[in-house]
DNA sequence: CGACTGGTTCACGATCGCGTGAACCTCTCT
DNA sequence: AGAGAGGTTCACGCGATCGTGAACCAGTCG
């Protein structure tokens, strides 16, 4: 089970240049949302960018996490696309410096919920087409009964999602300003 | 990602002696519960003694879903011991049987609640003592204070979850007799 | 305009988890 | 008590997944 084997946290920082206490942090990270299925290095790297509150460019990811210059690559690239890390290039420079966005578990959330969504929307499709079959096959009536009741609570569980997820994202929401920095907020 | 890479519900049952229709379930099943770190086969047999509504036995189980002999008697093993699955014995009967327990989404919500907790919970206590470990070497003001503040989300998380589960325990609860069978239940 | 630094892509290899099925054990019925 | 069916365990093989690093591309500065 992938979520739940998780790195001692001890062990940590084996490579790259971070300090015992930042490695700590970023293997917490990690062990969180590597259970949301989401990859380990993410959540280090975003660890890294958020601890040192200013903009870093790739090569000081890479050497921090002894990562490799693909995976420093795309790791950022697809924390950008879920709105956790900015690109920023400051006049004159030649390289893209990244930086981390506050709100992360509000983009984080947005990202599950819509992929839990598609999961509940396949399983209630599937769920309904099997009902239909079964009537098709004029099977056993308590069988039926049993994909029909199946299926209710399928989309009982989907509109309770729907329903948590937006209570889920105003609370956290509430917490947004908690990762907010009191100084030098990028 | 393992939740995600979901199998199209129509190529199922190619194996094992299922009806379509009973696959697409134990498919949509396997997806659910797989989101979740849990096997999917531990959705097909669960689907299956739920659907037939009657005592299996281990034969009948692995002629069904074409599995071996081995992948079922450990996939009982694990769904009794999370409660979703009773095995019973018949006078003059050789052979164990196993049913369904209705209460399926009740059980494995305490397994998951028992595995994000202890998950949180170690984190909360990563962070501490990074924390403690960043005083000791007296890091810079600003990242310490972040530092800080993600202890006290995770905290806030911790709590959060806590009262959530609290909550959704209920709710599934009350949702509990929707998978009751009104005849034959077992 | 050319050279170079920095960024991206992608095929390969290592790693990990899962199911298989054979060997072994247990319990029942004769 | 013996035979045999049913159940359990476990080492192996397969498939999937992730990161690496080399090859490739782009944008910048001299």
């Amino acid at each position: 089970m992938k979520g739940y084997t998780r790195h001692r946290a001890e062990d940590a920082a084996a490579i790259g240049t971070l300090a015992p206490w930042e490695s700590l942090i970023a293997d917490a990270i990690g062990n969180v949302i590597e259970f949301w299925n989401f990859k380990r290095s993410h959540g280090a790297v975003w660890a890294l960018l958020y601890l040192r509150g200013r903009p870093l460019d790739a090569a000081a990811i890479q050497a921090e996490l002894g990562m490799s210059k693909g995976g420093v690559s795309m790791a950022v690239r697809e924390l950008e696309q879920w709105g956790v890390v900015r690109r920023t290039r400051s006049p004159g420079d030649s390289a893209w410096h990244y930086v981390a966005e506050t709100d992360f578990f509000g983009m984080i959330g947005k990202v599950v919920a819509e992929r839990e969504g598609a999961l509940v929307d396949s399983v209630v499709r599937d769920l309904t087409r099997a009902e239909a079959l079964a009537v098709e096959r004029s099977v056993d009536e308590a069988e039926l009964e049993r994909v029909q009741r199946m299926r209710r609570l399928a989309e009982f569980v989907s509109m309770a999602l729907r329903t948590f997820l937006k209570t889920a994202n105003l609370d956290i929401g509430a917490t947004k300003d908690a990762l907010d920095a009191p100084d030098e907020g990028g």
